[in-house]
DNA sequence: CTTGGCACTCTAAGATAAAGAGTGCTAATT
DNA sequence: AATTAGCACTCTTTATCTTAGAGTGCCAAG
């Protein structure tokens, strides 16, 4: 079953893909020939359309119609582009307004890329687990209220309010952050996590419900906070698609759009591999049931994978264009994060 | 020109609105005469409801088709409703998970809104001029890097991350928090701005840049502060209604729904004014583009309104659940601010 | 193996017809 | 004078039919 397409066969395809990208209509054999320059004629391009369909390549909506690229054609594409294109030449090479917030650099990061690429972005702020801890500090709100306040090794804030049984002094908070700080810096939440357990136990019957909700031993939060931390931009850019006209389509969309937490599950599996991927269509459950696409790529901290920006669009994506833009836009923001 | 409806007229006009609503199809006099009982016949009734239609109450989407009820007669509607309606009895009493986190709250608040009044729902923060300032306290993240956290009256945290040209000792932090404290405390961010601006001299010149940025005294960030201050839910609620079948319409909604600051805005002109308002169609530019109306209502926090909550839904909108449902929904976020 | 030619297929768009809901008016009734 | 029944008329909606057009599939010739 598995044949080698030749080399003409392989054009054929790839130009279908190319032009069907272009205008979401199906693809007749003359309009191959129009556009380009094979040196064959229509029936010739005819003939190999049939076989590429036997291959599972294309279809016909139906008998009398033109060639619509399958699942299959977008992936033998794909890998083409990702086999030929490492280097990314193509895109305009914009760059991200300066700021001292993550939050805001990763904002921005997925608006302009929902505005470059025309369709929706996606973009995961780092994994809190990992997170290089740097030292801590520990706020007293109001009598049983307290604010932790923990800062990473680049510098960043994050903060939590802890809710507790029996107030603790001033005092009592300094001395505690002082221990932790001197024990755990450098080292990662996840860690931290794991240490905590074992270690910590004379201190621990005191501070046990503070460091529970701060480190979030118990891992409760932790999908509602990394659900507060994905940036979705530009969802409306796919409305404007020829496959969204039907408002079903769209409604199922917009709908899994605001399940955010299944939006970090997908973004996470895609963390620890190496340089952009693209998912076609039914190759994950959560595209399937939208017919579409996604473009990712992490960026880095350190040395480590951390978060990861996307793009969310239409099975017929301009793969070229838009695995330029993510590609380069993780290295955008690991290159930001370094400073 | 102006009128007085009689009593049958109004119960005519209040029992085609409510009609309406509940099937979005043009209302005939015979489908009157079966859903109520006035003791009319249909012809009576159609003669009334022409002249209605002279008043300005009704209109047919042409000759031979029921009538539609014009913004004229849903503000008729809603003002009967609003005057006789002080009880809210008929909605359910829902609450709200205890929460040490306001913007968690807020959160929770906007996603049942949305569920129970099965549109969407936003909620705005505390509008950050009105806030109470309690104390301050700076962190230094990096060399040049400094967090500032200032605690509210009621305990929740605000922080800011400033970069400085210059690097400042914890030590000098240490002291001009304090300052800020002993001079500040229990005063509204808004009169620490101005005060700021004419007072301060002596310390001015050396923390002009820290205190710039942390009171946002140019008021640059302002506008993109609060957009992330704002909660929506429930958007996709509006793709099942009838009204909102045409792509069109719901890509205009949404085009909207992603400008919050316009949204910002439209909330912000209603945090002043007693109970709950409805604001219908064309009575309002961004909601006039969109054909929706919105209900909302103001909380408030020690006796000032600081945010608002409200519900975006169609014209035809079951004004009479959505608006004991926004204000109970507004009583709750106050009632919760207490402790 | 490639190509021109041509009958055939299927969709999309326009045209026509019939059904149905509701009005507006008139004349009869209370 | 207000209310009602009756009925012709209007306009939309839905279904059916027709036609134009794009594209194929195949055959026979190059």
């Amino acid at each position: 079953m598995e044949v080698e397409l030749s080399h003409r066969d392989q054009d054929i395809l790839k130009a279908t893909v190319i032009s069907y990208i272009k205008t979401a209509a199906p693809i007749g054999s003359r309009s191959i020939t129009k556009q380009f320059d094979f040196g064959l004629s229509a029936a010739t391009i005819r003939n190999i359309m049939a076989d590429l369909k036997d291959l599972g390549f294309l279809l016909q909506p139906h008998t009398s119609a033109g060639r619509v690229p399958t699942e299959k054609a977008y992936r033998f594409y794909v890998d083409l582009l990702l086999e030929e294109n490492r280097d990314l030449s193509e895109i305009e090479h914009y760059q991200l307004a300066k700021t001292e917030d993550l939050n805001t650099l990763l904002h921005d990061a997925s608006k302009t890329l929902s505005i470059l690429s025309g369709y929706a972005s996606i973009v995961m702020a780092p994994r809190i687990e990992t997170i290089i801890f740097k030292h801590i500090k520990f706020i007293s709100l109001k009598k049983n209220l307290i604010l932790a306040i923990f800062v990473t090794g680049d510098g960043h804030p994050y903060n939590i309010t802890v809710e507790m049984d029996e107030p603790l002094s001033q005092k009592e908070l300094d001395r505690l952050s002082a221990i932790i700080n001197d024990r755990y810096s450098d080292r990662s939440l996840d860690e931290i996590r794991k240490s905590l357990l074992t270690e910590m136990h004379e201190e621990k019957k005191r501070y046990e419900q503070l460091l529970i909700k701060v480190f979030d031993l118990n891992k409760k939060n932790l999908n509602e906070f990394q659900e507060n931390q994905l940036f979705l931009e530009g969802t409306t850019n796919i409305m404007d698609l020829p496959e969204f006209t039907e408002t079903e389509k769209i409604k199922s969309l917009f709908k899994a759009f605001e399940e955010k937490v299944a939006l970090v599950k997908l973004l996470d599996r895609c963390l620890s591999s190496e340089g952009p991927q693209v998912l076609i269509g039914s190759e994950n459950a959560f595209l399937e049931a939208n017919e579409c696409s996604l473009v990712i790529s992490s960026y880095r901290l350190g040395e480590k994978d951390v978060g990861a920006v996307g793009v969310i669009g239409p099975i017929r994506m301009e793969y070229h264009r838009v695995i330029s833009l993510v590609d380069y836009t993780a290295k955008l923001i690991t290159k930001a994060h370094l400073c």
